[in-house]
DNA sequence: CTGCATCCTCCTGGATACTG
DNA sequence: CAGTATCCAGGAGGATGCAG
């Protein structure tokens, strides 16, 4: 897990005294429903691999498709238009023939880098814990 | 199963120089499969607003259900089973009458505060923001 | 290459009622 | 209080074909 001072960039310092118990402070119903209606957009499997791969440089519609693989052409650009309506990606289109359509992060976009990459590299550490206790639930009660 | 060995090394220094890139340049077709995978478990709102109301104290499950607001008996089940499956989530059954069950972290759990909280400040901090693009989105194309 | 539109399937997830 | 079971509508999402 990296540092606390970088996991969130320009937020109040994460390790400062209280501050652990401060997200859940904020955590009041009315809370619970914006960081839902947040989540049920941004959160999702494709949004989050999106972004991820965005993280570095721009990249273009087929490159993202092949970078993410798995995903439908038809998710990517619903994930695409999804993120570019939240204000999180910028589509620039070079009227070139064929075409070609860059896809990269906004300001905003790239504030979610962080928070979303931490959860990326949480993913790939605890996959093989997560496996594990699978295993072991299903073992005991599946 | 995983090859954790040339796939995922122990987590190298998170403080070492272009770490902040070091997460893209993880993501190969194969870690997105992984980090999907993972994600599509842990990754939906339901789980995170379980895991961020989990984050300072063990909570009852209906404590939870009021605390939630939205989710329905169905499904704080069916997500307290899938994390406590997963190995986040721990259930202790108090056989009294009437029964008391509590439920809280792990310490896989709790490694997994920090990610999720981060991504839910940045959705209270950011909501407004994505509003507004959605907005203006809607209201120059919609 | 990029990207819509259509069809069709399956899973998510809410409502409700019932047990211990 | 905690949990299960059932029903059912609606959306997610893949496959395919066509267009600019």
């Amino acid at each position: 897990m990296q540092e606390g001072t970088s996991l969130i960039p320009d937020h109040t310092d994460v390790t400062a005294p209280g501050r652990d118990t401060a997200g859940a402070e904020r955590m009041m119903p009315e809370n619970c429903r914006i960081v839902g209606g947040v989540l049920a957009r941004i959160g999702d499997k494709w949004s989050v691999l999106v972004v991820m791969n965005l993280s570095e440089e721009s990249r273009r519609f087929n490159e993202l498709k092949r970078m993410i693989d798995g995903i439908s052409q038809r998710m990517l650009t619903l994930t695409l238009r999804g993120l570019e309506r939240d204000g999180l990606v910028s589509r620039m289109v070079n009227p070139t023939i064929p075409p070609r359509v860059d896809y990269a992060l906004t300001d905003l976009g790239r504030s979610l880098r962080q928070p979303v990459q931490a959860l990326g590299l949480w993913a790939l550490d605890n996959h093989a814990a997560i496996d594990q206790a699978r295993e072991r639930y299903d073992g005991a009660k599946g």
